[in-house]
DNA sequence: ATTCAATTGCGTTATAGTGACGCAATGTAC
DNA sequence: GTACATTGCGTCACTATAACGCAATTGAAT
């Protein structure tokens, strides 16, 4: 895979990478879409290069759908990353021996790379997580217990999570993330995740439901514990009419 | 100077560059700085490239003291521009013979260019536009009169000012654009300038001093058409906490 | 010197948004 | 039935915000 790059290194970006933090929800977690390379211990966030003759936009979108099978989903470039010492040596010629590719061939995949960092928000549950060539394990894993990870991969998950929590008071979140029939605590409990704490029930779902983009249907979630909570789903026109606008108030 | 860059151009990191959108207040006017080559009837962006052994943020900070003398100044990464057709060859090649640079000696530069985009804010009174070897032409020009730019220079300027709309709700402005002493009159016109509306004069003084990082002078502008504002300055201990935590409320 | 017009600085008021909390209704477990 | 956790709706006090009033100050006009 590496190999085919490197064959073709012509074709792509030099020194440039892009890096996805995909975000799922699932057993009222928030998850992070990691991969772990058979020749590294440490994980390492989705990754790809940019061909040269496409956007690193489109290039993003490949990297999301090569690692997740979805597409159009939520994405969003929030940072680049060109810290002059981002690139560790060490590290690319370890993937070149694992693959069993000369030091001076693989020079172009040796040299600093600057990352440019998106992040998704996808479906836990329509998400098939994709090795690429066997070669690794691709999993979700709690934002909370994260282990450590390749090069600088956690400080670009850190800004990422930074960024979503700000956007988070200029956009609707949710739509990309449930599935489509869904509780309120539900929904609540996806926003205290993301902001990392609580919130009022009552006051949520007041302003939530202010906001106009959820449909309350004429159904109640089955086999839960107390009072069922009445299911919901998104007005999907309002819905994207706000992500449009913006929203103007905060959490 | 290209062709310097040229001769070392395995010390640049390749395809990569920067552009820097830089804001200067003057005459109730927010300026831009832009720089106009004598080799094309357009202007740009100050932009440079990115050594190898520097941190993207490092080459931002040099490509602004280059064009304005000023160091130690606001400047904040926005966004990266890396459509694949955001390099026109053609431009390119005029660049080339404009220097006698042989078209196959600057194939490095002729190829597709991901950018990553800066903003600055300066004190316009303190800044020396500093032209690149007498070859091309900087100056200040109201960002509401800004002719057309090249490639997509002008996407890249929308959007810094878009993200400096933002950022106000966040962070405090001014310090880096105004002089020491400054009036409430002249900090709301700044405000309103990046905006773009009108604000209440009694609100906004109201807001803007519940921040608490105004110090009130005992001085009065001289030689003003009417009532003499007074005078004011920051308070640069309570400013730099105010932008490190941030503000909560919006404008 | 007096008046005028523009501007500043401080105030008031009505309304909307926010945080904190009360309480009845609903459903499970025993 | 009783105990208990959870949901859904409502209340209340407080704060923030927008809209606007008005006296004081200053240079310019008369």
């Amino acid at each position: 895979m590496l190999k085919n790059i490197l064959d073709n290194k012509e074709s792509y970006q030099p020194g440039l990478s892009i890096d996805c933090v995909i975000f799922g929800f699932h057993d009222n977690q928030l998850k992070v879409l990691l991969i772990k390379t058979k020749y590294s211990d440490k994980w390492a966030l989705p990754g790809g290069f940019v061909p040269v003759d496409e956007d690193i936009d489109e290039a993003a979108v490949t990297v999301l759908h090569g690692r997740t099978g979805l597409r159009g989903i939520f994405l969003r470039q929030f940072s680049t990353f060109g810290a002059a010492k981002r690139c560790s040596v060490d590290v690319s010629n370890t993937v070149l021996e694992f693959y069993g590719i000369p030091l001076d061939e693989g020079k172009w995949y040796a040299s600093r790379f600057v990352t440019v960092g998106y992040y998704a928000l996808v479906d836990f549950l329509q998400t098939v997580p994709q090795p690429e060539g066997n070669n690794d394990i691709v999993e979700w894993i709690d934002h909370n217990i994260v282990p450590e990870l390749v090069l600088d991969h956690k400080e670009i998950l850190d800004k990422a999570l930074e960024t979503l929590r700000m956007e988070l008071n200029l956009m609707p979140v949710g739509y990309n993330l449930l599935p489509e029939k869904f509780t309120i605590p539900e929904l609540q409990k996806l926003y205290e995740t993301i902001l990392g704490r609580k919130l009022d029930r009552r006051n949520f779902l007041r302003k939530i439901t202010a906001i106009g983009i959820l449909r309350k249907l004429d159904e109640k979630k089955s086999n839960v514990a107390h009072k069922a909570p009445n299911l919901y789903s998104f007005d999907k026109e309002k819905y994207e009419e706000v992500l449009k606008n913006g929203l103007t108030q905060g959490w």
